[in-house]
DNA sequence: GTAAGGATGCGCT
DNA sequence: GCGCATCCTTACG
């Protein structure tokens, strides 16, 4: 098992499918302020060049894309909603425009700090309190489970557009871990792309892994 | 437990 | 100006 390795730049150099599909389980890491924060990738989407109307490369190179055309393994994070950030890691070969976004983690280290960090995001002081001091196993699961709450909780935002999560030193990165049985991924439509014509509305670049087997 | 509607600001036409 | 790769709160059962 190689748990804890980082994962090389070869990874995300392959058809943007084979990625999103092969992220599932690994780990994602930001080391903010000396201290990791980490998650096991649950959900991903995968966005595949100009021609798929549903990515945001399809209006052409622009400066919000413009990490997307770069080097595999680099962060395209962009904000949206005006008020939430999401994270994609770079895929293929440079210059051309080809991602997964990363929709949803299991929290796996620095679980108090992403807490924190969610809570304060909450609304109503009542909830913010409620929320924020529960000890709960169960709401913890769910402490990460959108591409928007997966950002706040570990801390990521526009600064991180760009960066390289495979040389040395990064704060942001990817390590190796357990693959997810193949007989427990399950595909879909991506999320969120109502608008977008056929067949880029109902390609089944979404994945996720199974979890049917949760305790209630 | 699910469903509906508002928040909020930037990128793009 | 419009629309968005979303999330939270409220209402209802």
């Amino acid at each position: 098992m190689s748990d804890g390795r980082r994962l090389p730049r070869s990874f995300y150099r392959r058809p943007t499918l084979v990625v999103a599909r092969e992220l599932l389980g690994k780990r994602l890491v930001h080391v903010d302020r000396g201290r990791r924060l980490s998650g096991w990738i649950m959900e991903a989407e995968a966005y595949i060049g100009q021609e798929d109307l549903g990515c945001h490369a399809r209006v052409g190179r622009t400066e919000r894309n413009r990490s997307m055309w770069g080097e595999p393994g680099h962060a395209y994070v962009y904000f949206t909603y005006g008020m939430h950030w999401c994270l994609n890691v770079v895929t293929e070969v440079a210059g051309r425009p080809a991602a997964v976004l990363l929709r949803a983690l299991a929290p796996a280290e620095g679980i108090a700090t992403m807490r924190r960090r969610r809570a304060l995001r909450l609304r109503s002081p009542s909830a913010r309190s409620a929320q924020g001091s529960r000890l709960s196993a169960r709401s913890d699961e769910r402490l990460a489970d959108g591409p928007a709450k997966l950002c706040q909780a570990l801390g990521i935002d526009g600064r991180l557009d760009g960066h390289d999560l495979c040389r040395a030193g990064a704060r942001l990165f990817i390590e190796d871990a357990q693959a997810v049985p193949r007989r427990a991924i399950v595909r879909g439509p991506r999320v969120g792309l109502d608008g977008v014509p056929e067949p880029w509305k109902s390609k089944p670049w979404r994945f996720w892994a199974d979890v049917t087997n949760r305790v209630s």
